[in-house]
DNA sequence: GAGTTATTGTGATACAGGTCACTGCCCCCC
DNA sequence: GGGGGGCAGTGACCTGTATCACAATAACTC
C-alpha cells in the first residue's frame, strides 16, 4: 500500500467520481484531510477483527468483501466499486469496533481515506455527506439482503451464475481469472460441486472454460 | 391497529425506553410530532413491496422482519424489540423505496410512530438522534450478517435452536407457542424436517414439547 | 362420545452437495 | 524434453434435507 497526498488531484477525484458530494467545502475538507491509497490486486486491506481507522472512497477498481465463520469457512457476500463506500467502516470507526468483515483489494485499486474523526463530525455539517453516508448504508444493507435471499433460496448453479456475473462487473471484464478453488471458497461449496457445475454451464453454452479463466457468453 | 395521541404519555415513554434520546427539544418534537400505535400479536405492520410512511420506535412487545422471495418461501431475519427501531423503514422513507421486508407484531406491541419529514431534519438538529439512528444501522447490520453466518455455515439443528432462543428472548418466555409449520416456514425449511429435529431435541433434553407449544429446559 | 380438523410422527424415496481417492492435463522450469 | 506442481475431471459413496404418503394423536364441536 502507498499513500500520498495531493490535494488538486484528490479534489479532481472526487469531482468525477462523487458528483452527489456537491457541497465546495466539503470537497476542500476531503482535499485537505483525506489521503490516496493504493492497494495492489489480491492485497488484504481490512482483516476481521481488525479495527478501522479510515473510510475508503473508491475511486478505481474494485473491493471484495468476505465474511469468516470461526472454522475458517469463508463467503463472500458483494463487491465495492467506484463511487462508492464501504458503510461497515463507518460504525466501526465511530464506535471503535472491530470489524465484521474482511475486505480484499479485488482488482490494483486506488481509494481516498477519510480519517475517522471527520466522518462524524460533517455528517451535521454537510447534508450531502449525510446522505451519502446514509444511502450507503441503505445499498449495503440490500446487498445483505441478496446475499441471504441468494444462499437460503437458491441452489448452487445459481449462487455460481450470479457470483460470475458480479465478478464480471465489478472487473469490467466478462473473461474471468480465477480457479475453481477460489471460487469455491467464495461460496463456501466444494471445488469439485464448482467444478462439475461449470461443466455443465459449458454444455449449456453460457460460458467457455481455460486454465485459471472462465469466459462468459 | 388503534392510534391515539398523548403527549406527556409518550413523553414518558420515550425516557423510559430512549435514554440515549436525552436532548430535551428532541424528547418535545418526539411527544408533539410522535403517534403511539397498537398492534395486535400476528397482524401485518409492514408488508413486502409497501411504501413506508412511518418509523416506529418499539415500546412494548416484538416485531418480526422477514424476508420473501419471488415463490412465496419465507425466511426470518430478526427480531426488533423495545428500545429499537427498524433502520429500514428509515432510508425506505427517505428515498420513498418500497419496502424490502415484512414486519409481523410477535406479541402485542405497542410503538412511537414518527412520520417521515422529522427524520431526516432532525439528524442535522439533534446529534443524539443522529448517533441512534447510525447506531440502529449498525445493529441491523450486524443481525444481517449473524443471519448469513447462520445459513451459510450451520445446519438444521443448530439455526433451529438459535431460532428458539431468539424467540424466547424476544417474547421473554422460555414456553414457545407456535406450530412446527411455522417454525419450519421462518427456517425455510420442511415441516417433517422440523419435526424429527425438534423430537432429538427432546430426547437430548433440551426442549419439552407438547401441542402447539415447545418449552425450553 | 363420534366426527372433524389441525397437528405431529414416521417410513420410503429422491436429490444436491460434500468427501475421498485417484487420474489426467497444462505449464513452467531446469 | 522430462519432472514436478498446481489445476481440473471423474467416479464411488455418504449425509442432510426435501418430498410424498399416510398413520396416529390431540383438541374442538355438536
Amino acid at each position: 500500500m502507498i499513500t500520498e497526498k495531493a490535494r488538486p488531484e484528490i479534489l479532481s477525484l472526487i469531482r468525477q467520481n462523487y458528483p452527489q458530494l456537491a457541497e465546495r467545502n466539503l470537497q476542500e475538507e476531503i482535499g485537505t484531510h483525506g489521503t490516496i491509497l493504493h492497494f495492489k490486486a489480491g492485497s488484504l486491506i481490512m482483516d476481521f477483527g481488525a479495527y478501522v481507522k479510515i473510510m475508503p472512497l473508491i475511486i478505481d477498481g474494485s473491493i471484495k468483501v468476505m465474511r469468516e465463520d470461526d472454522e475458517g469457512n469463508e463467503l463472500f457476500l458483494y463487491y465495492l466499486k467506484p463511487g462508492e463506500t464501504c458503510s461497515m467502516s463507518f460504525t466501526c470507526c465511530l464506535m471503535d469496533k472491530k470489524s465484521e468483515i474482511r475486505t480484499v483489494a479485488e482488482e490494483d485499486t486506488t481509494v481516498i481515506g477519510i480519517p475517522t474523526r471527520f466522518m462524524d463530525e460533517w455528517m451535521s455539517r454537510y447534508p450531502s455527506w449525510k446522505n451519502f453516508v446514509m444511502t450507503s448504508y441503505d445499498q449495503r444493507m440490500l446487498e445483505l439482503v441478496r446475499t441471504i435471499d441468494s444462499i437460503a433460496f437458491k441452489k448452487m448453479d445459481e449462487r455460481l451464475m450470479d457470483y460470475l456475473e458480479q465478478k464480471a462487473e465489478a472487473t469490467g471484464n466478462r473473461t474471468l481469472t480465477a480457479t475453481h478453488q477460489e471460487i469455491a471458497y467464495d461460496l463456501n461449496a466444494s471445488r469439485e460441486a464448482v467444478s462439475r457445475l461449470l461443466k455443465q454451464l459449458e454444455k449449456d453454452q453460457v460460458v467457455q472454460l481455460g486454465r485459471n479463466r472462465i469466459e462468459l457468453l
